[in-house]
DNA sequence: CCCTAGCCCATGCTATCCCACGAAATCCCA
DNA sequence: TGGGATTTCGTGGGATAGCATGGGCTAGGG
């Protein structure tokens, strides 16, 4: 069982262009055999998601399997994906070094703000993350998203009493 | 099966921010493999959400299962939750230490009111709680609000405590 | 021959570990 | 049932290890 990334953490990306993972998120991609990240540019955001390698393999299978993580139309994007993803090793520093076209990508300026998304992560121009997430903030109050967290995965939650129910 | 979080308690924070975690929340939270407590900004209230790892994972897989991969609704409801989220490892002696954001976002100074809200707590300046409690207790004054004895259904969720006990 | 990728070492900072103390709750036995 | 002994819990402070970051050195390729 894989741990979520969580948390935000904004590190600085130096003369080299050498970026380090926040040690939390090395912890987690620790579960995995390959010692660094995958990275590729995010469809709907300006904005670079890494993973880990298993992440990576599970997508296959579940496009494979017809699994419902894709739906038809975004079976496409899996071949984006695998297109435009990079294997980033980090050296023993725990540092990685983001490709150029991913740097231009994201418009990355000396700080990269990594940003826990669950089962990814998200590599981001502070800033650029600032507006995304007051715009989103915004949207799911509008929605009251928020407020369905609270019955999330009624099917899937093992502690839930069963309690000879109502 | 979990047990859960009940009851008040107010610890003091100390000169390095370190705060120490209710030994009853701790036994509680033992449960789960990870030593420790994820927080997170409430959606609704000054003052910080706590939960385990585990409940954390549960969220984590039923967004996944739920929401198609990279859908807004599933952006939304990750970035809401787990960008501003952080695991908060306790030392031997059972004491965390918030970051700063969470200290600011809770106005936290110097101690902190755990709340114990069934599957999460909270962590309140205990001022504010007692103004949020007083405002509450009125409002449920002015509706005439009876608490009614229900079995736990899908998402009734008791937060209302029977009585001011001290 | 220069530029870059990869590697290792150095450094300041902060989180974490460890030990100690005091108060309160608990236990135990008379 | 009461009082002393013992454990647990919350708190404080010093020591230590880990992290993020900067810089230098080497080897290889254009």
């Amino acid at each position: 069982m894989r741990q979520p990334f969580l948390g935000t953490h904004i590190n600085k990306i130096d003369a080299k262009g050498r970026v380090s993972v926040p040690a939390a998120f090395r912890q987690v991609l620790a579960e995995d055999a390959f010692a660094g990240v995958v990275c590729f540019p995010s469809f709907t955001s300006e904005a670079l998601e890494g993973c880990a390698m298993g992440f990576m393999n599970e997508i296959s299978n579940s496009v494979a399997e017809r699994y419902e993580l894709f739906s038809n139309d975004q079976e496409d994007l899996s071949d984006l994906i695998f297109a435009e993803s990079a294997t980033l090793a980090w050296d023993s520093n725990g540092r990685i070094q983001l490709p150029p076209e991913m740097i231009a990508f994201a418009r990355l300026e000396g700080t990269a703000a990594f940003v826990g998304m669950g089962k990814t992560f998200r590599i981001w121009e502070p800033e650029t993350l600032a507006r995304s997430q007051a715009e989103r903030r915004a949207q799911a109050r509008e929605k009251g998203l928020s407020l369905r967290l609270r019955s999330a995965g009624p099917e899937s939650r093992p502690d839930s009493r069963p309690e000879s129910a109502s």
